[in-house]
DNA sequence: TCAAAGCTCGTAAACGTTTGCGCATTTACT
DNA sequence: AGTAAATGCGCAAACGTTTACGAGCTTTGA
């Protein structure tokens, strides 16, 4: 298992290990013909670089940091790919952590990853408490954070707008004929969802419907919160004819109640997700929500962290991206005529 | 930036370095009242251990690569979630590379992850050619395959006994009156569908039933493969009354068409899948599908990694695991009386 | 009381790179 | 032809650890 090193190839091209390594690095204070003659003997002895004894001295590694709650969740997995995909077009590679939805385990995991010399972090939030769960240790590494918004806070975010996605959501079911929309989410608790809320409650005003939001004790992440909302609202006769639920997830526990209850969508109530999840647009489900646009966020977070790491004094930013709407068949036109 | 390293709390603690290390390491060449001293002046200054100088030394990084085709498929994505945790347990972290079911891309990410010096690999195989393809490298570092089975290669792999899966299934489906049931799938490629289509077709020889396989020119892990195949067969009036996907992939693109079609799974056909991906189990599908233990895959997998790690003498295994039939609501009992 | 054994700790080498500095040789310019 | 600049390469330090070896001191046992 010994394997060659830059002294191995010296000894044997009869140079310094020092021009073996300027040969390798493309240096230009190097002979043609001696690159060339080194060069060679490293393919045919099989030389590989070693890399950690390169990020010793350069005080660098080329390694980020992606920690999600559960990589089995599509929405963390689906960012977790266009993450890697990203990083790696820059030379850096990705160490994946997850936290579990656990406070402790997300700073256990941050505090290893800086250990392990990681240039830069990207954080999916488990929750609206990672924020200052990890205050103290922010400062000793880049960190990005994504999906999450953090308001004006003092660190780099990337997140879609929320507020403008339930507005429009709902101006979408309005034009639908839809005048009883029912909101499942919360104005409480982490700012993506109060914003989410917000947005729901402002268009209803404005276009002069009741707004009406239902809560759970349930993380709003999880499709039991959809169940337990629905299975309330479907044992009484309803006015309503649509729900807008703040999760794709959420939407998931809709149709399942709605399966056990002999509730039809979109024949009897129409509903309308949000994130856009890869389930979304499996058979029979075809779900109507509104996209984060996934891909464009994990390259603008890890564009927002490169930059981060190559010019320490770069600041922070906040980017936030349009959501747009995706239509498919769980909304239906309840217009006469 | 700079952080404070072992010499520095050796400065103030007036000791050697060495000393700190071997306060921090837990030796016991070391006074316990010199090690509480060092100790609480490594919390107050704020000390963090470097790892990579640590890897320098040790010649090991506790670090496994894990190679996937892509970790937004809901099979990839689960076992990565499990393996993750797995190996956290063990104190190994893991580096996360997608290959997106490119030849070169996985042996430019496999060379990549041995030249960060990975302690050992885990590789689910974007397809059958995986194993050759990497043959040249899997002698630098410890590797395990996971779910592709490699036959009797002198390789470690983990799989699921896909053989006894599909055999398992049509019996099933024949337990529940189905006399001509069709496979989706193919008896050439990788071994996991040769075996795969093995047990379906011997089930049928052995339940005396004609078995039947149909093939498609997409990828088997697709589901515009389900499609194709079920539209082709849906044009003509049918007198199989059951499908049995390789896949749950397949399967839901037998849903799509299904849908398309106004063919009522199933009421009108039955429905089998293979893998029970998270997919499986959402509202609206809820597939009859034969179960590969993710979970235990994916420990097995880590343990059996490190056995190789901590002895290299320890020759490979093929742990081959038991699936299990999930019976949900996509197979129908077609039974008189 | 003295040698042997046991603790505690410091010295220094090692892990595989990169790179500033210096030296020798070659090239360019007047 | 003589000086200045450019080129090609070696030397050695540095990155932050771990650990074998040895030194000094204290304890133990006869």
């Amino acid at each position: 298992m010994k394997s060659v090193t830059i002294k191995d190839i010296a000894k044997v091209a009869n140079v310094s290990y020092a021009t073996v390594s300027r040969a390798l690095s493309g240096s230009t204070e190097i002979g043609e013909e001696t690159r060339e003659r080194v060069l060679k003997i490293c393919r045919d002895m099989g030389y590989t670089a070693n890399y950690v004894a390169r990020s010793m001295v350069m005080k660098e590694t080329k390694l980020l940091g992606l920690i999600v709650a559960n990589i089995d969740n599509p929405f963390m997995s689906e960012m977790a790919y266009h993450i890697e995909m990203r990083a790696r077009e820059h030379g850096y590679n990705l160490m994946l952590c997850n936290s579990s939805h656990d406070l402790n385990l997300e700073r256990n995991v941050f505090e290893l990853l800086v250990s392990r010399q990681v240039d830069g972090i990207i954080l999916v939030p488990s929750n609206a408490e990672s924020y200052n769960n990890l205050k103290p240790l922010i400062s000793k590494v880049p960190t990005v954070f994504v999906s999450e918004n953090l308001r004006d806070l003092p660190e780099s975010y990337v997140s879609v707008d929320n507020y403008r996605g339930t507005h429009m959501g709902t101006e979408y079911l309005y034009s639908l004929g839809h005048r009883n929309i029912l909101y499942f989410g919360q104005r409480k608790g982490s700012v993506t969802h109060q914003l989410r809320a917000e947005g729901y409650f402002d268009a209803c005003k404005e276009l002069g419907i009741e707004p009406n939001i239902f809560n759970s004790t349930y993380p709003l992440s999880s499709v039991q919160a959809g169940s337990q909302m629905a299975k309330q609202i479907f044992t009484s006769p309803f006015p309503y004819t649509a729900i807008f639920a703040a999760t794709d997830s959420l939407a998931l526990g809709v149709f399942a109640a709605a399966e056990e209850a002999g509730i039809r969508i979109p024949e009897d109530v129409s509903l309308m997700g949000f994130d856009n999840i890869l389930y979304a647009d499996l058979p029979r489900i075809r779900l109507t929500t509104i996209e984060q646009p996934k891909k464009t966020m994990a390259t603008a977070a890890v564009d927002i962290l490169l930059e981060k790491i190559t010019d320490e004094t770069s600041g922070y930013s906040h980017r936030i991206l349009m959501p747009t709407l995706i239509i498919r068949s769980s909304c239906r036109d309840i217009r006469q005529g």
